[in-house]
DNA sequence: AACTTAATTCATCACTCGTTGAATGACGGA
DNA sequence: TCCGTCATTCAACGAGTGATGAATTAAGTT
């Protein structure tokens, strides 16, 4: 007994609804990317986004799904050199959030988070997960601490670079970045803690 | 020829809807906190916000304005000897930040940043201000690039300890951030880039 | 072809928003 | 006392919001 009449998902409407969501969420945030405006940018009636998504809050949720896989970080990372492994981690994340992609997303969650309670907890956890797993299994002890103290650098150099885009900040060339933060972070993983 | 008529400022309303301002401000972002809702809040008319400030933007650039001196932070770190700076440069700006004026301030200019241009630069303002300035009256040589990367991990501690309110980050007391993270800072200020 | 299901559109509701302009009230100087 | 100035309120407009439910169109299955 196999299901009758249209099959769904042969469009790729419902993508393209999300796609620009993500857009318009990392460029206005929640409040000012209204459905009608997300809607117009995907050529598509208002009312089809809570056909998909039921409402604008599932919208969101929607949106801000998005595979930014831990391990692929921490294989590459895990591969250096101990003594090197601070700047590698510095040289890996700021090559992915350089990523046209991944930078929207990150912005997506920061703006939307900003007034959003649910977004901000998926930026905390998100933010959790790919640190965190990274660098529990590069330390041998302390590691809630230890990857606490790392993203503290890391989170704010996403930050004053791609949010605020501080210029002396943007100045700087992902490689140089590696170079200086890199032994901060490295300090993070194998100095003695306070 | 003296002005006649009654005389303005004698009343504190104004003062009083500012508060709330930043208090809503802080809490819900620019869109989501109201005029109406922060005019209820002062127990005062909607309109007399717009009699006073002009417009809602208005209020907002009033409400962000704050004396956050540099000065002060600058006298107090400059005073230690120059090998604990960076420990002090953390326990200055931590101690300033865990004061509920001043957090209310950062939260509200964080919040409305996210979705409103005008906050952003403000913010980035403010950051640059407190921090290089700090900075480059400490260093001896390439004072925006030094200043930069103490603003990428303060800003960082800021955003995953007040913001993000992340478990790991808020675990640590004032005085173990300023002995964990103090050496990094060091780092930036003193010794050579790579 | 008839039928079933999904994709998409249309018109509309019930609100909330920021802003406006006229009205009222309080206070101080002449 | 009269008048000018500011503080404060009131009612209302026009635009934009998210959401709803019924209608229409398209694509599959039988």
């Amino acid at each position: 007994m196999k299901p009758r009449g249209r099959r769904p998902g042969v469009e790729d409407t419902r993508e393209r609804i999300l796609t620009t969501a993500r857009h318009l969420f990392a460029e206005r945030g929640y409040e000012r990317a209204s459905m009608r405006a997300i809607a117009a940018e995907a050529h598509v009636d208002p009312a089809l986004i809570t056909h998909y998504f039921g409402s604008k809050q599932g919208l969101l949720t929607e949106a801000l799904k998005l595979p930014l896989d831990p391990s692929v970080i921490l294989s590459v990372v895990a591969q250096a050199p101990p003594a090197d492994r601070g700047e590698q981690l510095v040289r890996v994340l700021v090559d992915t959030w350089e990523q046209p992609m991944v930078l929207r997303h990150f912005l997506g969650m920061l703006r939307t988070g900003a007034s959003h309670e649910v977004a901000r907890e998926v930026m905390q956890q998100t933010l959790h997960d790919s640190v965190q797993a990274a660098v529990a299994a590069l330390v041998d002890d302390d590691p809630d601490r230890r990857s606490a103290l790392v993203m503290t650098q890391m989170a704010g150099l996403a930050f004053t670079r791609y949010f605020l885009q501080m210029p002396d900040v943007v100045a700087f060339a992902p490689e140089e970045l590696a170079r200086a933060i890199g032994p901060s972070v490295q300090r993070y993983l194998t100095e003695p803690l306070g």
